[in-house]
DNA sequence: CTGCAGGGGTAAA
DNA sequence: TTTACCCCTGCA
């Protein structure tokens, strides 16, 4: 049982099992955490900065009052869930997915808001890692709040939907946004126009949200799915990638040009799960470079 | 130093 | 089903 105390002006969590920083923010769901001189992480979340420090299943939330913890983090980093048995469950079924769970241990699926995740994953499309991250760190300086300075540097907020439809195309251009540009603003144009709270989507079932959150430009099957899991905690839904694309057509002996068999293979499996398999699927090939045949 | 493939895909034909 | 696509980085 995790026991939680303040000390000083922060928040400590202790013995909080299956909770490893690195493996939380580097298994490839967020692009706003970075790793800090201290060795923690730091990142914006809702318009707040947070820092983190880990030693063993000791977390130390800097500058945290107990009720912000209960409020935003506790949710944010899912921490009602069980994922030992969820790890063990998935360990189970086949040794490479053992190995896979093993080493990204501590991974934790993100709360992250839908606005921001469409937005990101809008990004992320055929694009690399360091580059989103430094296009959405450029979105929000831009064009997000100040959020003052924090460990010496000055923090910005992700802009809201009011905020970002001051840029206009060209300006997203001019960023480095490429032919992401008119997906964002296209986007974004929408939602403010029609007065829409993507937070109202989580009432719909899966298939009805898939449906719905495909209709924006620049929302395809892969980002579609990273939505419904790091914004909507879908873990039913998974995301099909190249990665993955590669890993479990190989070692599961798929198609690797048959995502709907591919699909449907984990989700028989895994059913509610494939989510959390294939982030620590996606973690585990990317980190090992898995050289895979075409 | 130049050239070029490739990156957590998607829209359009 | 196939192709172009912004831009940046790494590597011949």
């Amino acid at each position: 049982m995790m026991k939680l105390q303040t000390q000083g002006r922060d928040c400590v969590l202790e013995t909080q099992h299956d909770f490893n920083l690195k493996h939380i923010f580097e298994c490839g769901q967020c692009f706003r955490w970075n790793p800090t001189k201290d060795g923690g992480y730091a990142g914006v979340v809702n318009g707040r900065y947070l820092h983190l420090v880990q030693e063993g299943e000791k977390i130390t939330f800097k500058k945290t009052t107990i009720d912000d913890f209960n409020n935003i983090w506790r949710p944010y980093f899912d921490l009602e869930r069980d994922y030992n048995a969820l790890k063990l469950r998935i360990a189970d079924y086949h040794p490479i997915l053992s190995e896979a769970v093993e080493f990204g241990y501590g991974i934790r699926l993100l709360k992250q808001e839908p606005w921001e995740t469409m937005i990101s994953f809008i990004i992320s499309a055929n694009n690399n890692i360091p580059r989103i991250k430094m296009l959405i760190e450029k979105l929000a300086e831009a064009y997000g709040n100040s959020l003052g300075e924090h460990d010496g540097e000055r923090r910005y907020g992700f802009p809201s939907p009011d905020q970002l439809i001051q840029a206009t195309e060209q300006d997203l251009r001019d960023l480095g946004m490429g032919y992401r540009a008119k997906y964002i603003h296209n986007v974004t144009q929408y939602i403010v126009e029609n007065r829409i709270d993507l937070e109202t989507y989580q009432q719909w079932d899966t298939p009805t949200l898939e449906k719905q959150l495909l209709k924006f430009k620049g929302v395809g099957p892969k980002v579609a799915s990273c939505i419904m899991i790091f914004g909507y905690g879908r873990l039913d839904s998974f995301p099909v990638d190249t990665w993955i694309r590669k890993v479990v057509s190989e070692w599961f002996e798929l198609n690797p040009n048959d995502d709907k068999q591919l699909k449907a293979y984990l989700d028989e499996r895994f059913q509610k799960l494939e989510g959390l398999v294939q982030q620590y699927l996606f973690y585990y090939a990317r980190e090992h470079k898995l050289e895979i045949r075409k």
